[in-house]
DNA sequence: ACGGTTAGTCGAAGCGTTTCGACAGACCGT
DNA sequence: ACGGTCTGTCGAAACGCTTCGACTAACCGT
């Protein structure tokens, strides 16, 4: 492996010069350039990593900290991770992945003074983190995704949770429906602060509010039986209800579950909105689920050039940032149809060839001749 | 930032002495250590990762090769993602994540010739993968998860398909389905030589030999779309079927919506098995899905491990391993039922509180009272 | 013609480790 | 009492780069 000795060599030329050709620090001659061009490629010459890092004190690597966790990633967090790892590669830095466990505070601050991590984008934040506090004091710059309860002097991408809640509620306002129930994360997780749960539950009960009308909440556990169980109570306080605005990717199929269960068709007797949610996942349901699609792979992105801007200039701004999810219509949503209580929901007749799209809009026609507005 | 000079001094030894308390190189006195270690802990010293890296020419990273793909990953690879990371982390290495279009060969020369990868585990491995070639020759030690079409003098850990299959099949010849349709991934995939899809063909083309029955293979898209395509085909070319086995985990939604929407009920009209399936997943649809659980964390788990002993003996002798999926029953499997033409499948009566258990043994004791045999 | 910039290059001193050779003692069998 | 092997320690030389200070030559306005 060439060194960037022999290159100097070749090119007859000091090996500071060859630096200066590579990293631009100081003003180097057309013609001295060229040769010393020439050498690298000849040799093949490749920077060593660590050498360069050793010397410069940038490791040109970026922390990825993610909570190990224990039911590993959903979808949105994958994008995340890879659009991360994409505008990593993409920018000459590395990226890695630190699993540390959320309250082993002495392992991160372990990892943060190997001097190994130019920079950290910190995950699954919750609202009073002591991770950043950790990072801070080791002097590494970070960003979160997601927000802490103050987050004054901190930089971070999060979704826009009030826009997102508030486009569904439209969505779903806009369709005719004025009873809607919202189907959050379980009782454990809103205790316990997680951000997302709170923040749109107040957006719900705000975007209703706005609406004239009113908010019905319950949370559910993150697993289909989770869904389910919250419909049956859905059911019970709001038996007219019509529409499903569902924060939790997993309950979202057990409520769909269970609306069939009942005899009851979506979008014509119920409609479902999924938030957050990542398309794959809403191409899974039948009919396919009309979401709030996350934008993972652009806040990996984001994130990622805000921190490298934090890096360059450490007198750069700070970043904050809220990225709404953005509404896509697929089969669950449509006008609301039958009065409640209608429950001769057999599933249509067999029709094979019968595309999202066609029975999306097969439903929708059907449900308009109903509507009753 | 206390550096090795400083623990040194503190504890009045040599820096080479502090050195070797650290790394066992060579032996130190009892008494010496705990000088050097309790000065170590009143710095709060923690070693340089770049300077050990430069010096020692092993940097503690691990590579781990995704090609920067269009749909991102699936369950099962942020599984394998996850448990990796874990692993290295868990052996004081670090695991970074680089995102490398799997034909810019180029850029994974350049990668490997910044030295800093100490080895590398290569994703969704081509049954003739250039990179392989390209790692090699930049001296860098890895492991495949998935297999070459040659893998001698290779390490690597895959999903034991032929037993998989064989496992999937035996499962349904056991509950007495005789008709068995396979759903594979696309046409093109398989043209394009995607290993899971060529091994699994085969095995199940076996495994029905081995049963005396006739094995029926279709291809389908990876989509809800594709997979409800492949049904259609499937009626056409077996009306009798009673069982499908799905190597695709998209297509598989597809199949529960068309087998819904021609008043089939899952499985007393029809058994579907999931291949290669990660439990979050399965647990969406409904009923729940009997799948083939891939081992995803242990595979990156496994692979690790595998290439750290390459790394610390580099004779260390070649690890190849095959991990069966384990067959997860769950609520979409059971006995043949109705002969099929029956087509009165209306959904079950509402039964809200019905778990994804419950309904399974219902159905099975229903399908069971009309078995045929 | 003269100090003052600026462009272009070089040599050397780090950066914080590991590792090699050397060496002093202790301990061995003979 | 004698070479020989171990044990424990040290100093110094890498590892391959960046960066600082210094120097030369050219160019500026006056």
């Amino acid at each position: 492996m060439a060194t960037m000795h022999d290159v100097a060599r070749l090119a007859r030329v000091s090996v500071s010069t060859v630096s200066y050709v590579l990293t631009g620090a100081r003003p180097i001659s057309q013609a001295t350039r060229d040769k010393v061009r020439a050498a690298m490629a000849e040799l093949e010459y490749q920077p060593h990593a660590m050498a360069r890092g050793l010397a410069s004190r940038r490791s040109r690597i970026l922390g990825l900290l993610l909570p190990i966790d224990d039911r590993g990633l959903g979808a949105t967090e994958t994008a995340f991770v890879t659009g991360a790892a994409s505008a990593a590669s993409a920018a000459g830095y590395h990226l890695v992945l630190s699993p540390v466990d959320a309250d082993d505070l002495d392992g991160l601050r372990r990892l943060a003074s190997q001097r190994m991590l130019d920079g950290a984008l910190l995950m699954e934040v919750q609202l009073d983190d002591d991770r950043v506090a950790v990072l801070r004091e080791a002097g590494v710059p970070l960003v979160l995704i997601g927000r802490t309860g103050d987050t004054t002097d901190l930089s971070y991408v999060d979704i826009d949770f009030d826009r997102t809640v508030h486009d569904a509620v439209a969505h779903l306002v806009g369709l005719g429906h004025r009873r809607i129930v919202y189907v959050n994360h379980s009782a454990a997780t809103i205790a316990e602060g997680y951000g997302p749960a709170l923040r749109t539950r107040d957006a719900f009960a705000a975007a209703m509010a706005e609406h004239g009308v009113e908010p019905l909440m319950i949370p559910a556990e993150d697993s289909a039986a989770g869904g389910r169980a919250a419909l049956a109570t859905a059911f019970d306080r709001a038996p007219d209800l019509t529409a499903v605005l569902a924060m939790n990717e997993r309950a979202v199929f057990g409520i769909l579950g269970g609306l069939a269960g009942r005899g009851l068709t979506v979008p014509d007797d119920v409609s479902v909105v999924s938030m957050v949610t990542s398309p794959q996942v809403a191409e899974l349901a039948t009919p396919a689920l009309t979401a709030m699609t996350s934008p993972g792979s652009a806040l990996g992105r984001i994130a990622v050039e805000a921190l490298l801007r934090h890096l360059e200039l450490d007198s750069a701004p700070i970043h904050q940032e809220l990225l709404p999810c953005t509404l896509e219509v697929r089969g669950s949503s449509g006008p609301p149809g039958r009065p409640t209580g209608d429950t001769t929901g057999a599933a249509d007749a067999a029709d094979p060839e019968a595309s999202g799209t066609t029975s999306k809009n097969t439903a929708r026609r059907r449900a308009a001749t109903r509507r009753r507005a």
